[in-house]
DNA sequence: TGTACATCAGTGAACGCGCGTTCACTGATGTAC
DNA sequence: TGTACATCAGTGAACGCGCGTTCACTGATGTAC
């Protein structure tokens, strides 16, 4: 294969996640369609299987994407602020979280639907992500409580995180009547600072 | 339609939830196929759409089934607690929800993945359910802060069940490697003793 | 530089399958007399 | 009770669609001389 070959090739996959992104922020990731992508994209439909194995590859791609930016969503709120203490930054993570989450619903919903066939295990690059986003989690925790050993932090991290996610995931849900972003915040930050040990009055 | 007629049919309807229960529980919601339902249940393809106007509805009926067995299996776990601190009943009603999940996996889950076209609503059943469910959430809530405005319990008590719910959620989930559920009541005890002014020692 | 040939990326028509839902039919059930 | 007729619950073959994936082909690109 040759170098313009190859570019060509490189170029026509970083399109075709272009487009397939763009699906799966409108209708989800079962609104991916090859066709569809196809012609989005100006190529043949057979032309994907050139790239990707099947869709549930471009899939991943989508998400590896989506959990970068998640990442790097949350470690610039945390830049953002600066020197804070522990519960500050917690909060903010969670915050920024939420706000990604809000502005990405879709996408990031898709993070989490992806069913994986049980026999293939996840990607790689999805438990790097995870842990690069936990260890952001991790650095106020362990500030906070220098005493643990890093399991139990890692476990605490692990906890507080599920938290959130779950205050965003059903705050979020239209069908449990949607809750106004800033009481979110408000859940959130009760969570967090009640754990903390700095709780907010309710 | 005669009485005999009806009650047949009747039967024919809690026969098709009962197979569809299964199936779900086996495969998830995705796993529901009209063809294998009737074949199970012993009826002709087309008498499932007698009783069910698509396989939306029977999907929901399961749904509602499942609804009601986690309301009961929470209010049982209070019940069987008989009096105690609300704090207590925070962490018992938090572990029922932990073990229910644990026990029902993907039936539990079905409940939240359940697509609903925009357009028509939630059943009302469904709404109810969350009520019965947040009411018994909410009650040792009110009791341990009586200062606060019923619309603030409300918040609590959502932030509260997100909070366990995403636990449980992501401590269930294999892709993340599964954690042990020892260690995910762990977690739910903390979350909720913080709140509540009596942490745990982590 | 020019020509002949080989390679292989890219094409898109066609395959194949799964599956929800319908509807013309039928035989069991009920009604009338 | 018995017979003729009407109804309609229940049947399942067939419709229709969507869609992932393949593969025999082709024309662009690269190579050799």
């Amino acid at each position: 294969m040759s170098k313009k070959t190859e570019a060509r090739r490189e170029q026509l996959r970083s399109r075709l996640i272009d487009a397939a992104e763009r699906r799966v922020a409108e209708g989800g990731v079962d609104a991916l369609r090859a066709r569809e992508l196809a012609a989005e994209v100006g190529c043949a439909l057979g032309a994907i299987y050139t790239v990707f194995d099947d869709l549930t590859e471009l899939a991943l791609a989508v998400n590896g994407r989506t959990f970068r930016r998640l990442g790097a969503a949350v470690a610039e709120a945390v830049a953002r602020q600066g020197e804070a203490a522990p519960g500050d930054k917690l909060v903010t993570m969670g915050c920024a979280y939420l706000h990604f989450a809000a502005a990405n619903p879709k996408t990031w919903r898709a993070i989490f639907e992806l069913k994986m066939t049980d026999a293939d295990s996840v990607p790689g690059w999805y438990l790097e992500e995870m842990a690069r986003l936990f260890a952001l989690i991790a650095e106020p925790l362990s500030r906070l409580r220098p005493d643990l050993p890093p399991e139990d932090v890692r476990a605490l991290t692990r906890a507080l995180f599920s938290s959130v996610h779950g205050i965003v995931l059903l705050g979020l849900e239209k069908r449990l009547s949607a809750v106004p972003a800033d009481r979110i915040e408000a859940m959130i930050a009760m969570v967090l600072r009640n754990f903390v040990g700095q709780p907010e009055k309710v």
